[in-house]
DNA sequence: AAAGTTTATGCAACTGAGTTGCAAACTAAT
DNA sequence: ATTAGTTTGCAACTCAGTTGCATAAACTTT
């Protein structure tokens, strides 16, 4: 747990009991999961809480929130260093077939040529598709 | 009504008195609107009746939808030839000061270099920042 | 044109994600 | 231990999207 409590303190984040148990789910994780999706990684648990400490963990930059399409957010760990800027932010991929979401962590968003006088703050970008697991 | 006519039925879509109307508005956005924006552009309006006929025009892809990320999904107007492929699709900027969605329908999606294995189908760019409306 | 078939519309009612308020439980600090 | 601040759990709500079903409108076939 002492590995669990420092990266929840090293961010600025209280490790209470319930703080620890989600981040530990959330690292095992090979993919994003949606608020239910953790939920039902519990037996007995409150939505609220686990809403909480999700939205407390994504202020934090503890982790970051995809928007998927599917209508419900998912939630993937953070790299270590991560700010969530603008240069930090990678691409996602979502597979038709088996239905998740994954980080392309080594894909970071292309820069756009935006019109004049626009600017940017955040890119969200999604590419539906099929994955490799899927796709043979 | 004739052109309004003509662009339900060159997108087999049936040109009934409500679908000219919601294709009307449509028409007159320069940023792309939920189901409640539309709905409050009706005095009288069932949420459902508009629903499906966004549903229908967006199979028959005469518009698009946006997920930007406020919860509620957006539609645009999609161009005369579009077929909403990959090479069709353009990137979509939401303001975070007027909270509006628009098509920057001149910037194309970027191409990605997935790893391999991995088939495309569709892919959602949002930019959020400040448009140059209300950059100055 | 009348009867029958298909398609579109309108109403009610529901689902599911996300959210708020409040009280109880917990934590930290004096 | 007492207090002040934070976290958790429950109830209850909002709001977007959705389904079922009955009526209305549009098309088809005789």
């Amino acid at each position: 747990m002492k590995d669990t409590d420092d990266k929840l303190t090293s961010r600025n984040i209280k490790p209470t009991a319930m703080r620890e148990l989600v981040l530990d789910i959330l690292t095992e994780q090979k993919m994003a999961i949606s608020l239910s999706d953790l939920e039902q990684k519990f037996h007995k648990s409150d939505k609220v809480t686990l809403y909480r400490t999700l939205k407390t963990f994504e202020e934090k930059k503890l982790i970051h929130s995809i928007d998927d399409g599917t209508g419900a957010i998912k939630y993937a760990l953070c790299k270590e260093t991560c700010q969530c800027h603008p240069e930090d932010l990678h691409v996602h991929f979502f597979c038709l077939k088996c239905q998740h979401t994954f980080c392309l962590s080594n894909i970071p968003i292309p820069s756009i040529n935006l019109p004049v006088n626009f600017s940017v703050e955040n890119i969200n970008m999604v590419v539906k598709g099929v994955c490799s697991n899927c796709n043979d």
